[in-house]
DNA sequence: TGTTATTTTGGAACCGGTTCCATATTGGTG
DNA sequence: CACCAATATGGAACCGGTTCCAAAATAACA
């Protein structure tokens, strides 16, 4: 059976047979598949003949070994399926298309593969330019990140020991101060905050600064800050849904709960339901994010720019990787509260 | 400056400077790197301080080279930020950690986009296996994938022209009936779903199987089918909202309702919302997937399998891959009805 | 038409690994 | 201690592109 013999050992033509049946050099080969301005049209059109009868791609691992360069992008994202990061990953991967590059996501659930991916991503040999999600570089980061040749672009995640870093971030602390602000605005003086823990293996910042526009704003309205109305735990719905539950429970329990994220303002709003509190005549509740669901739910939350974030990061890493000069840039994305039916003035 | 200089024109060692280091030949710096057992112990014990002390690192682009394969796998994913893929993914990178491949995810979101991925995946240059998501192949693509010599495994899709593949579904036309018969049994006799474009340019089966099932499920309880409780259109909640609100308006509106989607159970529950109807009270609703939200929202619902259909595909790829004897096997995972709250018997 | 400038072209060398084969070394045995 | 098998080792060739340099072909000009 010829026909299978010519199918299972058919090999992929190289640039070497298309030379060959063109009746030209490699060298012209490759100039005509980069199309290259000196090539006489008859010789690029033979040669183009060559490649559409050979049915050759030219191989991307011989090119990149050839070029030294990876062709690639790592995005090192926590969590990946959580709605915030793939909201950024859109972003990131909408550009990705006709840039030439190709995307690598590399997810982190553990401390030990973030300081893997850290160590191991960071050579010219892996990846020509490394975007991080929301993991800010910690001290033991900083000599490494500060010394690699392959550009970083942080997003969500902010480092002022490494100013040179390109960053995109949004406005946390002012997201933080403007959902207190809304609550103080509506009458409420009681009001709870729930977080994740302040300090976790991943240094994510942006919960860190949200919670310090919290506490910034009851500062500037003249209200005290009450230990029991700040709780934390891990991040995640059913978490935060314990934890409020505790926290309506307790003595002059809260009027309002600012909860650092949408998908742990539907915990404190299972927990309401729980205990028969009306939302939002018992309790009002604010999220963060503006994930689909929260116009669903009629949550008031505050609106970050999740997708922008990730185009934008990615469209500052191909800018440099395009050799454009760089004056390091930390963009910050505004974020706005948005009204829904969660809030409203406490109960008289 | 000469230390300034040092850093910048530091370039990454290669196995040649290891192998000089180490006063070795290439050979056996290679044979340590890939822990052959014929290394004599104390040549592997120098070659490895050598690599250490030069901070050395194999180039995964001149392996790749050399030995012929991409160690990548490429998944081609329609929509890969909507809720069920990025499940399904999720399942597939549990198990890249370790596997020795790269994952390389491509986003399709256009058919022109799909077409040209399946053009130019199906290389052995470009990936040593292939993972299609829930794209069924079309009778144009059957040629191509049949002759391909790239191992491929179908996710949530399928392919009666080509039993050669391996492939992970869900049981969508049993999950279909049992969505359908849950309402029956409840009593319902005016059972209407929203459904997604029967034809769409993707070739989503899943869709149009969960449909069959809703069919299967009227037919065997006697009940007619009607055109009116048919609404399709684009997948989302929006378009869902628009086509349940037009349904629930219409004379003799169906008291039951079978979204193919949660997240267009949600439009459905909106539109109930907007017109008042209580649910369950005036009108049941059941979806599909159970998504996070689901849960919390207490929809009833058809839980699949999505992460570990991922694993499962992932799995498969990587056996086949590591040249275990692969009879194509067709996996099916079970669905499961999730009755929560959306649902009750008819008003009477 | 001869001479020089310019455009095209061929092909060797290179990128940094792996592998195979020939050679060197070691170990075991009588 | 000699001899052979088994084990270790060195290094050339290779993977399939790109690039640079020298040579060939063409164009331009006197």
């Amino acid at each position: 059976m010829p026909s299978d013999r010519n199918l299972v050992l058919q090999k992929s033509a190289t640039i070497r047979d298309v030379a060959r049946l063109a009746g030209v050099g490699v060298g012209t080969a490759s100039r005509v598949i980069n199309n290259s301005p000196q090539v006489s049209s008859g010789t690029r059109a033979s040669v183009l003949a060559a490649m559409a009868q050979l049915d050759f791609t030219p191989s991307p691992v011989a090119r990149r070994l050839a070029l030294g360069k990876t062709l690639a992008i790592a995005a090192i994202v926590p969590f990946f399926t959580r709605p915030s990061p793939v909201e950024r990953l859109r972003g990131i991967e909408s550009l990705v298309v006709g840039s030439g590059y190709d995307l690598n996501v590399y997810n982190v659930e553990t401390p030990e593969r973030r300081d893997f991916l850290l160590q191991d991503l960071l050579r010219p040999e892996r990846a020509d330019g490394i975007l991080i999600l929301s993991m800010s570089p910690r001290d033991a980061d900083v000599d490494r990140l500060a010394s690699s040749t392959v550009p970083i672009v942080l997003i969500d995640a902010n480092c002022p020991a490494l100013p040179m870093l390109n960053r995109v971030v949004g406005d946390d602390r002012a997201g933080g101060f403007a959902a207190t602000q809304h609550l103080i605005d509506l009458g409420h003086r009681r009001i709870g905050i729930i977080t994740d823990p302040l300090e976790d293996a991943f240094n994510f910042t942006s919960n860190r600064d949200r919670y310090a526009g919290y506490l910034a704003a009851l500062a500037e309205a003249g209200l005290p800050f009450t230990a029991k109305y700040h709780a934390y735990g891990q991040h995640g719905r059913a978490e935060a849904r314990r934890l409020a539950a505790a926290m309506l429970a307790a003595f002059e329990r809260p009027t309002a709960i600012f909860a650092v994220s949408d998908t742990q303002a539907l915990g404190v709003l299972e927990a309401a339901r729980d205990l028969q509190l009306a939302v939002p005549g018992d309790l009002s509740v604010v999220g963060f994010d503006d994930i689909e669901i929260a116009e669903y739910l009629g949550l008031t939350t505050i609106r970050q720019q999740l997708f922008e974030s990730g185009r934008r990061g990615m469209e500052l890493l191909l800018g440099r990787l395009k050799g454009l000069p760089h004056d390091p840039v930390c963009e910050v994305l505004p974020s706005e509260v948005i009204v829904r039916g969660t809030t409203a003035p406490p109960r008289a």
